[in-house]
RNA sequence: GCCGAAGUGGCGGAAUGGCAGACGCAGGGGACUUAAAAUCCCCCGGCUAACACCGUACGGGUUCGAGUCCCGUCUUCGGCACCA
């Protein structure tokens, strides 16, 4: 046996990042005439409690990929960057006085060092911050493309108000009620608002799905968000009146039963025909209740419903000719169809339950269902359309149709698509985020920056809290709100609110391109070669908005000719969270957080990325478990060991062969399906057999080394150097399999009798199914059968044999 | 309520409709050692002396054969919540 070193992964670890650093191992080449292919990781929020461990799991599985490809001779893009604006540090600077760019300036610092620390193959080269000006000008620039084109416009309307950040939040940083972040309540408040009108794009994103390669619960998550409904918008005149009162209904089949109408609060039918309404105090009463309520709120109560009747103002069914009420309630919102709806309580649940309460009429116009007086009835597959003229006894589908066609011939209604996808609102009453480059003028109203003037940099400020009224910590720098108009030259000020977080993480991935470009947002060349991402992993909790709001800024610029494809990710994962011991989610309050630094201290860098691979599948949350860990740690010292029994042998032993070649198949087949755990598991399996053989050939040891090396590259190098295997293995080419080298002569295989085994014999490994028959004569097979008869003879080639006897 | 994912040993988890529990952790036994650690070998779902039998949330079904497919039920987790 040979004398070996101690491993000591410490000094290997930082021996290596240094090799590659300086060697730039890791940079994609502007070589256009390469393959490529572009990995992608969500670029962090650098924030000041550094990395957790949740982070490296996203980390390395596309740090394995992104190895892998290299050695496969691809040009690899593996970028990282900071998605460094955000809450967190302006929070930070007020409590500590300091300004957010050195707060942030130090993050950045402390999360490149420790991913540095677990040698990640990022090409450090084409590292972007989101706060740069260099790079936030791109991002203004976009925002003004929308602009000039109508897709970034103001308007007036009820915003979420947190009491806690002062500041807007969008419906979807809402949760139960309070601030996502700060867990503070959230009011309605009237406010003029930046929106980006992501609505024009609705149909865009759904059909672009159809052509990437997205797990099926991301596709379903972006379509339900983006929630497409077929319906019709009718027209229901207005009793005594040439007014038309238009709803949006998904079933024109049953107009027949709309027995009653309910708009919502702030309808604005209610103020125009105030003079004919005799309780109109009473439905302003409601209307404020209603106001005073969250959507949250307002939603939530879902077991009782509320509403008042309009007096003096009733409609006609436009199917029947009846004159029917007017209702008022806070189920039926402004924000989504037209604010107002036909009710027809026999096929509705929530038209039933509020007729129920108020004792309306309800008609049966679908039959198929149990007394609707009794119970709503939904089912649109088999009911068949009753008391409804010239609908009836047609399925429902057909129904819709035909009812549509004659409310078109008729002029009162048409098909009409509805998206429940609402418009983006785009704008923070806060510091620490990018100024959006409006100027408005009091004779020319808002005008665009001219771009020669972006970026339009962050001013200087001593207090970074909002005002309390709102406005943005920008709007007390008189020096810098006062300006030139840049159309009429007269006094103008600037806009005062900055962009979301969302903004700059919407096209990071396209100034990884090209992340020094002054004249672009990247080169044309580089975004045609390196475009689309080929294969991008993030967190589940960005299926929807990130990915949603990216895939849009993506089109937009597709649509401009900036950017050469419509959907920018080709294909899209998303890993599972790294949970606490105790099964939890990893938090401070739960006092369960796992630090990687004393991981690493106690395993290894490589120790450490293997644990996060080999916990568990990639897309399901695993429990961490510090002595699971260990376990790999132990695995890395037996692949160290077998140094000890390595002989001069270059090629690979013949009882070896079918298993290293079925390591290779696996292990290439597996990391590319994310099934970094299996692929870990066949590599143990292969080690434990060569420590059982006792020996190993260089050949053996060299095709391990280059399949590990993705997972744990610090000590595949060094070993691959003490062997002295030739230049470093990020240099070497990926192994390949030999199909024929894993066929093995005999195996074994099961015996059956009715699906119960009796016992197991060796054939030869290619038997056929023609041949097999000859098995009816094997001893074992005459004792297994006994005395029965044999009914039925199935033989799986390399498997088993089922008798099916009596 | 709706949408999605998932229920397999003490634990994390493996299994193109074909020998359930690969691989690892924990545990037990042994070897080596003055001793410990490390390492190596053996055992490790239940019930059994053994054979047998029973075992993949529960109840049915399809099949020569089901953890895997179909129907129904329950539970857990994640997301959305009156979207007409």
């Amino acid at each position: 046996m040979r004398e070996i070193p101690i491993y000591d992964p410490a000094k290997i670890e930082k021996k290596w990042q240094k090799i590659w650093a300086e060697n730039k191992a890791f940079a994609a080449t502007t070589d256009y005439t390469k393959p490529k292919y572009y990995t992608l990781i969500e670029f962090p929020y650098p924030s000041g409690q550094g990395l957790h461990v949740g982070h490296p799991r996203p980390y390395t599985a596309l740090d394995i990929v992104a190895r892998k490809k290299r050695m496969q001779g691809y040009n690899v893009l593996h970028p990282i960057g900071w998605d460094a604006f955000g809450l967190p540090t302006e929070n930070y600077a007020i409590k500590n006085h300091v300004h957010p760019a050195e707060v942030t300036k130090q993050n950045i610092k402390h999360f490149r060092d420790q991913l540095q620390m677990l040698g990640f193959s990022f090409d450090y080269d084409r590292e972007v911050d989101t706060t740069d000006p260099r790079y936030y000008k791109w991002t203004q620039w976009i925002f003004l493309q929308m602009f000039k084109r109508g897709l970034a416009y103001k308007r007036e309307m009820p915003v979420n108000w947190c009491t806690g950040c002062k500041c807007v939040l969008a419906n979807e940083e809402v949760v139960d009620g309070v601030c996502e972040r700060c867990g503070s309540p959230v009011v309605h408040k009237q406010q003029s608002q930046w929106m980006l009108k992501i609505t024009a794009y609705a149909q865009k994103l759904l059909d672009g799905l159809d052509d990437v390669d997205f797990i099926d619960r991301v596709k379903t998550s972006q379509r339900n968000w983006i929630g497409r409904s077929e319906g019709a918008e009718l027209d229901f005149v207005l009793e005594g009146t040439d007014d038309k009162l238009r709803v949006f209904t998904t079933r024109a089949d049953t107009l027949f039963g709309a027995t009653y109408m309910v708009l919502s609060p702030e309808h604005p039918y209610i103020e125009k025909y105030k003079d004919r309404i005799e309780n109109y105090d009473e439905l302003m009463e409601y209307r404020a209740a209603a106001q005073r309520k969250s959507d949250f709120e307002r939603t939530e109560i879902n077991k009782d419903k509320t509403g008042v009747e309009i007096k003096g103002l009733r409609a006609i069914n436009p199917m029947t000719g009846t004159s029917i009420p007017i209702w008022i309630s806070d189920y039926v919102l402004m924000t989504y169809g037209t604010g107002a709806i036909m009710a027809v309580p026999a096929h509705d649940e929530r038209d039933w339950d509020f007729a129920k309460k108020f004792n309306l009429p309800i008609i049966e116009v679908v039959a198929g269902g149990r007394n609707v007086q009794e119970e709503c009835y939904t089912d649109v597959a088999t009911g068949i359309l009753v008391n409804s003229g010239f609908l009836n006894g047609m399925n429902v589908a057909d129904a819709k149709k035909a009812a549509i066609d004659y409310a078109q011939e008729h002029g009162f209604g048409e098909r009409k698509i509805n998206y429940k996808l609402r418009d983006w609102v785009f704008a923070r009453q806060r510091y620490w985020g990018e100024p959006i480059p409006i100027v408005h003028c009091p004779k020319c109203g808002m005008v665009a920056l001219d771009e020669k003037d972006l970026p339009l940099l962050l001013p200087e400020v001593k207090n970074y809290e909002p005002t309390e009224t709102g406005e943005s910590p920008l709007s007390k720098i008189t020096e810098w709100v006062n300006c030139k108009c840049p159309q009429c030259g007269g006094d103008a000020k600037r806009e005062t609110d900055t962009m979301p977080q969302w903004a700059g993480s919407s096209w990071y991935f396209l100034r990884y391109c090209d992340p020094n470009n002054d004249e672009a947002l990247a080169s044309p060349e580089a975004l045609k070669y390196w475009m689309p991402v080929d294969w991008y992993n993030g967190g589940m909790e960005h299926t929807t908005l990130h990915l949603l709001y990216s895939r849009f800024w993506n089109q937009f610029l597709y649509d401009i000719g900036v950017c050469p494809v419509s959907e920018p990710y080709r294909k899209r994962t998303s890993h599972g969270m790294v949970l606490g011991t105790d099964g939890q989610k990893m938090s401070k309050s739960r006092g369960n957080v796992i630090n990687p630094d004393e991981m690493v201290d106690l395993l290894g860098a490589d120790a450490f990325r293997m644990y996060e691979m080999f916990m568990g599948a990639f897309d399901q949350a695993i429990p961490w478990s510090t002595t699971g860990a260990k376990g790999c740690r132990k695995f890395i010292e037996r692949v160290w060991r077998l140094q000890e029994i390595l002989n001069d042998d270059e090629g690979i032993s013949e009882d070896m062969k079918a298993s290293v070649h079925t390591t290779i198949k696996k292990v290439s087949e597996d990391f590319d399906g994310m099934k970094f755990n299996t692929a870990i598991a066949q590599m143990m399996t292969l080690v434990n057999e060569l420590v059982k053989k006792g020996s190993v050939t260089r050949g053996e040891y060299r095709t391990l080394l280059l399949l590990l090396d993705p997972v744990a590259p610090h000590v595949c190098e060094e070993l691959w150097e003490l062997c002295g295997f030739g230049a470093p293995v990020y240099t070497q080419k990926w192994p390949e399999y030999d199909e024929a080298a894993m066929v093995k002569n005999e195996v074994e295989i099961a015996i059956q009798i009715n699906g119960k085994i009796r016992g197991r014999i060796m054939v030869p490994a290619d038997l056929t199914r023609e041949q097999a028959d000859t098995l009816r004569d094997h001893p074992d097979v005459i004792k297994a059968v006994g005395d029965k008869q044999i009914v039925k003879f199935i033989f799986v080639p390399g498997r088993l044999l089922n008798i099916v006897v009596k």
